[in-house]
DNA sequence: AAACAGTTTAAAAGGGATTTAAATTTATGG
DNA sequence: CCATAAATTTAAATCCCTTTTAAACTGTTT
């Protein structure tokens, strides 16, 4: 009876108020006349067709006739209906939202990196919800949590220091697939993308040995991410190779920032033995670098040689122009979110590895050794 | 009858599979046994009480005694129970989800305003969903769709230049309330946070004067946002009451970024007559300035002054260190997401405009007048 | 025995899109 | 014009589970 009467109401027309204000529509201060939520049986009453017509037309099957179809979208542009995802996860256990977290969405790396993933679910109409967790493993398993209260689809992860097998199994257990980004955690089995660290940081240190340095700092990075022990590996055999011992001294562990960056030149340029060339964490700490080279007044890239890693937008414009490490963050976002979807879609498992190689690019912030003053 | 069976099926307390893995619950390649979705009627039966009792508890409710409360919380822990946002906003109508839309999370202005909104909602167990709108209107109104489709409770944003009223009234009218940050919109009738930018960038300008430039350009911003016009109100007025004449040579609208900056330096100091002062529209683009004076070979805060506007953390450590003017984007985004929370939460409406009083932050990028040999 | 405070519960409410087999309409061929 | 095929449309079941309220219990106190 009271489903009667609401049918009633609902094939007026003019749908105002009355016993409108559940949930939805409030009583704004401009009148307190309310739309009344517009729904798919709205379109399918006003046009007196079925619930299943208006849905199976809205999203584009061929089994709909196309002028009924257009007269459907006409409808439902007409009322103001907003499709209701939580309705339709009921039925399709999809929610289109997929979790992104990083260590710290303000840094430009991974900026780089969640513009892509963006560009790629926006393809796929899929929302994604953004989080930082700083590096505390309980703000990414409170995330984690959070995604599957909301119903998340997937996750794409850039693990934090110390995740446990378990935070990423918690995902998996509950029908949330993980994808891992630019860091590895030991024994999982879910797909990761990430650039080829070790080889990456070979390549700076290679250049500056090039160039003839010898004494060559390693700032920032920490033996506590897969990253961090893989570029330092990368660096320490590099010197090796070269029949260059690698001095304890000119390993700064830690900084991963501009300011990082600035207060490792202040503490390198105090040593009896200065380096004469500084390969860095990323670019961010290579600017900082610089900064602090430059307020010593000495000249980066001809009294000291300093390269980046990362190859930010950043890195052209800086002053000198920084010679970096690029690192393919675009596609490690690209690739990271399109395994997701097609895992999603089931087409296929991208398990294992990937590994991006990264490329050198030279600019004026190295340059041949010389002999500090 | 079929509910009957199921209950019967429940009491047991090994739920393997069997008729298991509908929507959660996938078959993993490690066995092929999976866990039941576990649910408040789960933890009910295997306690021997009523859902009523579980949810009460789990919600800290005084109605449940504290020996009950224990149980149960430890029983949902133990069975890797995770809660239902969506079931539960079927009664609430809350979903926990709150939109916020800004012109590029990358944009260290912003990313500092949304690490205080991140702050504030994370403190009342909201969720945002964040995005960048890049100055699009279409993908502004997607955004806000999409934020209706999945029953967000609100929406913080700084719209987008050229954004209609209709947008923010589509948000509006379906019962999500928004807030709006950095920008105003013409005749929009809800609560905008932001800082005061012609008192702002009066202030910078000011500074210059006070340290004997005459010929101040200003760099960046546009015509098209709220701001933009404001601030070039105030630098106008500004050199207008010390009797200084605007010339239009001077004012080079359009960059927002280190790369802006840096061109807009190398157009500058093309020009016959150059500037001895730059008033710069943000941090990033005077940063660019510097490194575009440098480049090419005059001393920034010398030869040349730049002041910025933000007060990012990075201004402290570019060199030299940048002046600039402090914009609270703290408190902006603190705010903001207070106000959204607390009109949700139905204690009082923060209608009207708040505006945040701007300081100097005076640091070596500027010095008195020189002229440049 | 009545009143009360402290606990617990039954059962209704809350929301709307999707899907399938079946029903209907329209076209086609003989 | 009928029989069948093809193209559309639809009825109705299905998906999901938490919250809330008034009412029903306890066990104690007066």
């Amino acid at each position: 009876m009271y489903e009667k009467c609401r049918e009633a109401c609902c094939k007026n027309l003019t749908r105002i108020g009355l016993w409108g204000w559940r949930g939805r529509g409030r009583n704004r201060a401009t009148g307190g006349i309310v739309a009344q939520k517009v729904k798919l049986s709205t379109i399918a009453e006003t046009l007196g067709l079925s619930t299943a017509t208006v849905s199976l037309a809205l999203r584009d099957s061929p089994l709909v006739a196309t002028v009924t179809r257009d007269k459907i979208k006409e409808q439902a542009r007409a009322l103001g209906y907003i499709y209701n995802r939580r309705a339709a996860s009921l039925r399709t256990s999809r929610s289109g939202i997929i979790g992104v977290v990083v260590h710290d969405i303000m840094n430009p790396f991974y900026g780089e990196i969640l513009k892509a993933i963006e560009a790629e679910l926006d393809r796929d109409k899929q929302t994604f919800i953004l989080s930082n967790h700083y590096d505390s493993v309980e703000k990414q398993r409170d995330f984690i949590e959070t995604l599957l209260q909301l119903g998340g689809d997937g996750v794409i992860m850039s693990p934090a220091i110390g995740t446990p097998l378990e935070d990423i199994q918690l995902a998996e257990d509950n029908g949330m697939p993980a994808i891992l980004i630019a860091r590895s955690i030991e024994g999982v089995d879910v797909p990761i993308f990430r650039g080829d660290d070790a080889y990456g940081i070979s390549l700076a240190t290679n250049h500056l040995i090039g160039l003839g340095h010898r004494c060559i700092a390693m700032v920032g990075g920490t033996d506590q991410t897969s990253t961090g022990r893989d570029r330092y590996q990368g660096y320490v055999n590099a010197l090796r190779k070269a029949n260059i011992e690698v001095d304890p001294e000119l390993r700064i562990p830690g900084p991963r920032t501009k300011q990082g960056g600035f207060e490792a030149a202040v503490h390198l340029l105090s040593l009896p033995q200065k380096p004469t060339a500084v390969v860095c964490w990323n670019d961010l700490v290579a600017i900082g670098m610089m900064n602090g080279i430059a307020r010593a007044g000495l000249v980066p890239g001809v009294d000291i040689s300093v390269t980046g890693y990362d190859d930010l937008e950043e890195a052209s414009i800086a002053t000198p122009a920084l010679t970096t490490v690029w690192n393919g963050q675009a596609d490690v976002g690209r690739s990271a979110a399109r395994a997701l979807l097609d895992k999603l879609s089931g087409s296929h498992e991208p398990d294992g590895i990937h590994l991006i190689k990264p490329e050198m690019r030279i600019r004026q912030s190295t340059g041949p050794l010389r002999v500090i003053a």
